[in-house]
RNA sequence: GGCGCAUUGGUGUAGUUGGUUAACACGCUGCCCUCUCAAGGCAGAGAUCACGGGUUCGAGUCCCGUAUGCGCUACCA
């Protein structure tokens, strides 16, 4: 063990004790039962969905419980920071409804970015010094590799431990010596070393969970050659938590495996352990197996996927939560954004995130969200992503509106959309701008209709068009048209005796569909002549008949 | 290699203290409705609950083993 005197000059001398941050972060005046939990984003990359499930998961309990929802970044590896990262998971945050209740001005349990706090570990990593529970390690990286190298050959277990703790038991002569050459070290935590010892803790997922106890001689404080020094995620989440007052750990379940280093960690600390949740990562299929929804081969796992498409936030999370608890699936979108969720409702496998789920599921919410709600949120993403769409949308707000309008009055719910991204390729035929003509009568859309009859067709209706304003009464145009050509006025007797007709109505509903929207499916006819009006009706109508006249001049 | 977690029809799940024909949603097939696509209505196919043992009068449900998948085994989180 190091003295007090030696340990001392490693550190700050006004370094306070850890009695000073104890009472600095007092424990929060909640109800009983609140629930404080926190959401750790490592600015290493763009956020992955698998975040925002655990965030929104940790919100709900939260706030179901009258307890609070942090963020806290988690930026201990400054090499591995991305820049533009945390702009990128502001973004998010706010996109996902998954902000952080508390923050650096409204609260006294900052700062909530782990490279501000780099003076509360110090002190308790020399507190730690001082108790023996760690001690100084001066290995190399390169030492450590190619002991990891000999450890896997012998097909031992890796890590640093037992005899491979080389610093383990340095003197201080030793450690002053190394220090005097100006050697950097890390500072690493002295476990109990007992292999035989098995721990066992509560998860509130998984019930009890029972493993082998920790011998790993893990880092806590990365190396002192480094500015600012920075915890270890496992060091971090030993200090922080507690003195974060958070009661309930939530974190994906790749961390069940780090529990016995934590609990020895809260052990030598002096502090409570708190209780932990383990979620099931998000899983995806691969051809016939499944794996972790990967952030370097998946653009799902990618959260700015959602945003850039257009997927609005709510299905998301909708289906989101439906991962989390299997009866919010079978809920409202309304009902399942107000009820609790509950951890003991979550699964232990991890749920595959499949996009076709989430595509039927986002059509379904974009059907069922109220005209103005739908427009705004198509706006919004517009503004953003496709700024020739907002424009044409804002110059033709009434048409817009309309547009879902007459979806919703009808009473039935088409689902042409997941994501606005496809508002062009959906309901661009409404808008002049983004409509191009159909001026070939044979065009392969037509088929099996001939193109003389197209044009016969588009000039029969076009020069007795009348704008009725009853839905019967403006198809039975179509009946005539089919009648007067030879089609059959229903489908139902075109069926019946095929032989005796040109073709069905069908077929003369989509030449005329053909020519209104470019579309082989669209919303019906008379919906969309009364969106584009009389003049843009006729005007499409007619640039089949005026190719015809112009090839055969 | 070591440690941990998982495994119910095509897919996602329910099945809370073991008890009759294993439930629901989506998907799929057929029919009806119908100007297209949807939506809607009706009917239907599809699971020896991964495999092998054991406990029990009785197991998807408890125990052991095997297989497969996933995760951890960094001065990454």
């Amino acid at each position: 063990m190091l003295t007090a005197e030696l340990i001392n000059t490693l550190f700050d001398a006004e370094l306070p004790e850890p009695s000073h941050w104890e009472s600095h972060y007092p424990p929060r005046d909640l109800p009983p039962g609140a629930i404080v939990t926190r959401f750790g984003p490592s600015p290493t990359g763009f956020l992955h969905t698998g975040g925002i499930y655990v965030a929104t998961l940790g919100k709900n309990l939260a706030h179901h419980s009258g307890g609070s929802y942090f963020i806290r970044i988690e930026d201990t590896d400054q090499a591995r920071e991305v820049p533009g990262s945390r702009e990128q998971f502001a973004r998010a945050f706010k996109y996902f409804d998954i902000e952080s209740d508390e923050n650096d001005l409204n609260s006294k349990w900052g700062p909530y970015e782990q490279s501000k706090r780099e003076r509360i570990y110090h002190t308790y990593a020399r507190e730690l010094l001082r108790s023996g529970d760690a001690y100084l390690c001066f290995c190399t990286r390169e030492e450590l590799a190619q002991m990891t190298e000999e450890q896997r050959a012998e097909k031992g277990q890796t890590g640093y431990y037992g005899s491979w703790a080389r610093c383990r038991n340095l003197s201080q002569a030793d450690v002053m010596t190394r220090l005097q050459a100006g050697k950097p070290y890390t500072i690493r935590f002295r476990s109990p070393d007992d292999p035989a010892k098995r721990v066992e803790f509560v998860d509130l997922i998984r019930g009890r969970i029972e493993q082998q106890d920790n011998v790993n001689d893990i880092v806590l404080l990365k190396g002192s050659d480094q500015s600012p020094r920075l915890p270890t995620y496992h060091f971090a989440h030993a200090v922080d938590d507690p003195l974060m007052r958070v009661t309930l750990v939530l974190r994906g379940e790749e961390w069940i495996s780090s529990v016995p280093v934590h609990l020895q960690l809260f052990n030598a600390l002096g502090f409570e352990p708190i209780p932990y949740a383990h979620i099931a990562p998000l899983m995806k299929f691969d051809g016939a197996s499944r794996r972790k929804l990967s952030k370097r081969k998946d653009n799902e796992a990618d959260v700015e996927f959602y945003m850039k498409s257009g997927y609005p936030a709510g299905a998301v999370l909708h289906y989101l939560r439906g991962l989390a608890n299997s009866r919010f699936a079978e809920m409202t979108f309304e009902e399942s954004a107000a009820s609790a969720l509950s951890l003991s409702d979550c699964g232990v496998a991890g749920p595959i995130f499949d996009l076709v789920k989430l595509e039927s599921i986002s059509r379904e919410f974009i059907a069922q969200l109220p005209t103005e709600e739908a427009l705004e949120s198509l706006l919004t993403w517009a503004r953003e992503y496709d700024p020739e769409l907002a424009a044409i949308l804002s110059r033709n707000l009434p048409l817009a509106r309309r547009i879902f309008t007459n979806e919703r009055q009808l009473g039935v719910q088409r689902k042409d959309l997941a994501k606005w991204e496809e508002f062009r390729t959906a309901y661009g035929l409404y808008f002049p701008e983004l409509f191009p003509l159909v001026s070939d009568p044979s065009d392969p859309r037509f088929a099996p209709v001939e193109p003389d009859m197209v044009v016969e067709l588009a000039k029969g209706f076009a020069d007795s068009y009348r704008h009725e304003e009853d839905k019967e009464a403006w198809f039975e145009q179509i009946r005539r048209l089919a009648a007067a050509q030879g089609f059959a006025p229903t489908a139902a007797q075109y069926k019946k005796n095929p032989e005796n007709f040109a073709g069905s109505i069908s077929h003369v509903s989509n030449a005329i569909r053909i020519a209104l929207t470019g579309l082989k499916q669209s919303p019906e006819l008379f919906l969309v002549a009364h969106n584009i009006g009389e003049e843009e009706l006729l005007r499409r109508v007619r640039a089949l008949t005026r190719s015809n006249e112009s090839r055969s001049a």
